[in-house]
DNA sequence: CGTGGAGTTGACTGGTATCAATCCTTGTGG
DNA sequence: CCACAAGGATTGATACCAGTCAACTCCACG
């Protein structure tokens, strides 16, 4: 598990993409000061009442490199992060975001090597439980057991949506369920007020998510904006037409 | 769970697809002889030494529907199928093909709610071992649970491999992976000779794996066979240049 | 023979990608 | 405080991959 290191040098094909080193802003949800919603809202809740050791990446970089041994079970308390499959050309696909509350991924928890990179959108602070003790505690509860294998089918069926998406819908319809999945997401952490919730990602990350080029999410970005649904604006992302979206996301 | 439910009324855009009642034949890579291999030969394969109840779902018919209850944990021991999603508009994404030996699904194990269809592409043969007896075996066996939970890790990395492919990869890539895949789990079950091997797909069933249309399929499969390295006859697989269709999956 | 599923081919369209230039915003450093 | 640099967003022109529509063949089956 690595901290801190900067993703330039291993980016076959970044075009400017990650190259900055961040300078501790860049529209994260959190502010640094003292209030940061530590409190994962999700099942696992009281699942790791230890003394995790906590950890910061910086926003732009790498937080966990595919194939590496994890030397815990990460949890995000701060900040958006990404799980991303990189190919040898510099391609890559994001699989899903990750939230604060949210497990890197539930896989870790059975698991010492995942087969995705997770990067850093923004800072992103987390906790890393010491595995040995988090077998302990799933050893006294098996009832705990089986709700983490829930979560891993729950991002199991995550990903399996977006297969399905990336197969057979097309560029405005991706985006648009991108936009209504988040828009849940962040109302269940209470995120979101009215129409308008924060939304770090730049147009590049919303390409790698959907599976297009950013020049086009720019151009659909842009009819969506011109048709009243849905537009952002410093960080905040604002749904404007909410019965429009989801006709066009076919929830 | 159904047996033997036939697709057509339920599928809003079938154009013909799945329409026609097979007539038993269809290229199975079984025979209906005596002979069927029964043995899997996955690491569960001890897992199951119960009475299962045997079942048979003919070619083209739907197995399993999303949201139903399972009434056990299916085991495919003759004949392929496919575990796919449907858009209510009648788009179809296949999420992986179920050969002899695998599991409808691992995540049938610890759910008995499934949120993608299971279809039969020939005569199915499967068993259906009780949840209650599997439980049993399970609560006296955790190394096994170890095992089956990564049988579902390793469903899960397949499923992002395809999300992969399907957002960032092109045609003629996304076909050569998948017969590459195929051909790697065909080898596993000792059922290829030289680069041959039975492949009862359509170019339907391509085309729904691969996120594309069947006519370009056929366009793809067309290139592929002139330049000598694929070629698809009499419901088998021929690969005539290895290397080739490596340097196109980028593997 | 007739029917229907499956595959092939051609013409055409259209959705996205690609390339390139400009502008805006924000952080950096003098 | 201001100028500069870099990242990000927007726009235009053009190319191409893949989708759509339609016709036709082939074959298995009844």
């Amino acid at each position: 598990m690595t901290l801190e290191a900067p993703a330039a040098a291993e980016d076959t094909l970044s075009r400017h993409r990650l190259r900055r080193i961040d300078t501790g802003k860049s529209g994260a949800p959190d502010g640094d000061g003292a209030a940061i919603p530590e409190a994962p809202r999700e099942a696992w809740q009281g699942a790791f009442p230890l003394q995790p050791e906590r950890r910061t990446t910086r926003a732009r970089h790498t937080i966990y490199r595919a194939g590496e041994d994890l030397d815990g079970i990460p949890l995000v308390y701060s900040g958006w992060a990404a799980r991303v499959r990189r190919l040898s050309d510099g391609r890559r696909q994001i699989l899903s975001f990750i939230l604060p509350g949210d497990l890197m991924s539930a896989s870790a928890i059975f698991c010492d090597r995942l087969s995705f990179f997770v990067e850093a959108i923004t800072d992103v602070r987390y906790s890393v439980s010491q595995r040995t003790q988090v077998d302990e505690v799933l050893a006294r509860d098996p009832q705990l057991v089986r709700t983490l294998v829930s979560a891993c089918l729950a991002e199991k069926a995550e990903v399996e949506e977006l297969a399905t998406d990336l197969g057979r819908r097309r560029a405005e319809e991706r985006i648009a369920r991108l936009f209504l999945q988040l828009k849940t997401r962040m109302e269940a952490r209470g995120q979101i007020s009215g129409l308008s919730f924060d939304m770090p990602l730049r147009q590049q990350h919303i390409a790698d998510a959907t599976g297009m080029t950013v020049i086009h999410v720019g151009r659909v970005l842009g009819t969506l904006r011109n048709d009243g649904i849905v537009h952002i604006a410093g960080g905040t992302l604002t749904i404007t037409d909410l019965a429009a979206l989801h006709r066009l996301s076919d929830i």
